[in-house]
DNA sequence: CGGGGTTAATTGAATGTTCATTCGGTCGCA
DNA sequence: TGCGACCGAATGAACATTCAATTAACCCCG
């Protein structure tokens, strides 16, 4: 059945790519068809509606992303070692993928996201959760609730690639080992 | 005349007001000029387009944070207290004006954002810096690039905010006080 | 092996709707 | 009488979705 995978793949990867460059609106599923070398129609045979379409690509989109965290940890090594990998493979992630990082932040902040009762089993959420309350468990991080933990150090990997994408600053290797550092510095056990 | 027009405003709040409900799509201009209770042609008469509009919004809105920022802000108080007064008084700005966050994260994602010429003069993101400038020439800062250290802890204020607005997690008093400690402490001078 | 039959995949023109924008006209005021 | 604010029905373009028709894939019986 790999032909049909291509198919609904070629969907899903034009779709994110006409996103950035268009927005949600500004997309219609006719480019969508023309970009991915489909027709129309063909869209609705793997995709019940434009929504749904969107709301496959958020998770698709998320489980790459949760791939490329998971890729760059290795358990054997000290803890702060793996929370800078973490946040370096993240943020490159992230750089090398701005697509990814703009359709992400354009469906949090729709209302695809907030209607849908969230994902409970949201591997990605999960997956940073228990690296943070292992940290807070072996004494390598303060006190506090790993939940906080994650989001924060996850907010400010997603803020640095954001304005690294607008060009607003040009970061050099430094300038992302030193903004790892704050978040380390804020967070380690005193 | 007022500053600005009674119906212009009207036309403003409305558009913030829908667009947290409905997003950036889902809002016709006809919902727009229904709940602004004007006709729909009025909105032509003070705005040339919806991508007008829209763009007006965001320097509206701008400018109301960086008046909530300015207003909290007592330079005669020691740094580290003005910088947990910002801290929480941005923070209490997004937590209380959900629509401005929304609109705001929707804006900067989308393809209005990314096309037009960045506002050099953006009164914000310049008071935020020199914010910043200040604390690393007075040595309550460690050493790093203002621009960076106002990137990051604006990311943490708007993270936060976000994840609040899901109500994936509820905060106490402690939790953000916590919050802004950690970005303290990873930023304050060794 | 072959061909007839069944199902799945694919097409793209047609449909009906929604929407941004326009414009001829009304109203109130100087 | 003139002007600017304001109205809202009318216009035309764009769009998501449908569907009747076409093609490819596969399977089973002879």
């Amino acid at each position: 059945m790999e032909a049909l995978a291509e198919k609904k793949k070629a969907i899903l990867e034009s779709t994110l790519q006409l996103i950035q460059e268009h927005g949600f609106h500004g997309t219609p599923m006719s480019m969508v068809a023309k970009k991915a070398g489909v027709a129309a129609g063909t869209i609705y045979h793997y995709f019940e509606s434009k929504e749904r379409l969107i709301c496959e690509l958020y998770s698709h989109v998320k489980q790459q992303s949760l791939e490329a965290m998971q890729h760059a940890d290795d358990q054997a090594l000290p803890y702060q070692q793996r929370f800078f990998a973490l946040w370096h493979s993240l943020f490159d992630f992230y750089r090398d993928n701005p697509s990814v990082l703009i359709f992400f932040e354009q469906f949090v902040n729709s209302p695809y996201y907030t209607q849908k009762p969230l994902d409970p089993l949201d591997a990605f959420h999960k997956t940073m959760r228990q690296f943070f309350e292992e940290g807070v468990q072996q004494h390598h991080l303060r006190e506090a609730n790993p939940e906080i933990l994650a989001m924060v150090v996850h907010g400010s990997i997603i803020t640095t690639a954001k304005v690294h994408r607008h060009k607003k600053l040009q970061f050099g290797g430094n300038d992302l080992q030193q903004i790892a550092q704050i978040m380390w510095d804020g967070m380690a056990a005193r």
